[in-house]
DNA sequence: CAAATTTGACCAGG
DNA sequence: CCTGGTCAAATTTG
């Protein structure tokens, strides 16, 4: 209500900032557009005869027997092309994955090497109508601790048109504090991937993450409150950004490759008493707002918030 | 019932 | 050959 209004406007401006825009000067890869847009598919591709999963296990000795020619038709080999390096890379350590503002579609699973969760791959839910080749991969990291972090990979610059109005991320000001015993971590730790992101109204297992122990840091925070809280302005993002993008080496955040020292002070920072209003990115329509304000309501007996009310 | 996820197969690069 | 990324059928979820 309130609340939808600046946001979307601010939306585009936001993501920048609470996101690692793909269009942000990264250090690594740049290369001209070089990958561009491959060949959409080439459904020549294999026929795998079972893609079945769970529950179908009984389907043994598969190998055994003259499995069905891998690539029936070879001639189309390179037709996969699998674009690698996509235009624009970055990464970001956070505990929140989902709040991006973004949907993204699962698309894949993978357990990779040394790690210790599998990492999820996703893709700009609109690739397929807009042909938006943004994409993610969502990495638990290996952490035993309370609040679990993930190593987010942005590649590829979103060319859709989020044109619903329910996916506009909206920043929330809010002046509760969020202490280490009721920041539990999302539902299931074991579950590597944090499923649905954001605008998702479907979020399967209620992903909605109870932390909300952002990924901003406390200046950019304080710069957010600002324009989120009054009319808009458009040199916010200079603010922030300073020109190093959200990955430079200011003094702001330092995701990815940030010390893990910078890191803790993070989360002490969210975890500990409040010291500034934190904020949460969410749909127009509410869902995530509601959720959380359920959770604050519910494991604190503190006042709500005065900035704004529940919407429903 | 449609949309989203799961998950092993497939595939290309190193 | 190994590993990471993608595909797509099956399955789940709302």
């Amino acid at each position: 209500m309130t609340l939808g209004l600046q946001g979307d406007e601010l939306l585009p401006q936001l993501r920048d900032v609470l996101l690692p825009s793909p269009t942000i000067p990264t250090p690594f890869k740049v290369e001209s557009g070089g990958t561009g847009h491959p060949p959409a598919s080439c459904d020549g591709r294999r026929r795998r005869r079972r893609g079945s999963k769970r529950g179908r296990d009984d389907d043994n000795g598969e190998q055994q027997h003259e499995e069905p020619p891998r690539h029936s038709c070879k001639t189309s080999r390179k037709m996969k092309q699998r674009q690698k390096k996509m235009s624009s890379t970055s990464s970001l350590v956070t505990s929140v994955p989902d709040f991006d503002g973004y949907q993204w579609r699962k698309y894949g699973q993978k357990h990779i090497e040394g790690a210790m969760y599998a990492r999820s791959y996703y893709r700009c839910i609109r690739s397929a109508e807009q042909g938006c080749p943004a994409k993610r991969t969502v990495q638990r990291n290996d952490d035993g601790g309370a609040a679990p972090k993930y190593t987010v990979v942005y590649m590829g610059e979103h060319t859709c048109t989020a044109n619903d109005s329910m996916e506009a991320p909206v920043i929330l000001e809010t002046a509760v504090p969020v202490t280490s015993t009721n920041n539990k971590r999302p539902q299931n730790d074991n579950d590597t991937s944090p499923a649905t992101s954001a605008g998702s109204y479907r979020s399967t297992t209620s992903t909605s993450t109870s932390t909300v122990t952002g990924i901003e840091s406390p200046a950019a925070i304080s710069d957010i409150t600002y324009w989120s809280s009054s009319s808009a302005s458009s040199d916010y993002v200079v603010d922030v950004y300073d020109g190093c993008g959200l990955f430079g080496v200011h003094d702001s955040w330092a995701p990815a490759t940030a010390a893990a020292s910078s890191l803790q002070e993070m989360e002490d920072y969210f975890t500990g008493p409040i010291r500034s209003p934190v904020h949460i990115a969410a749909t127009a329509d509410g869902w995530m707002i509601d959720h959380f304000l359920l959770q604050l309501a519910a494991s604190n007996d503190q006042p709500l918030f005065p900035h704004f009310s529940l919407f429903s």
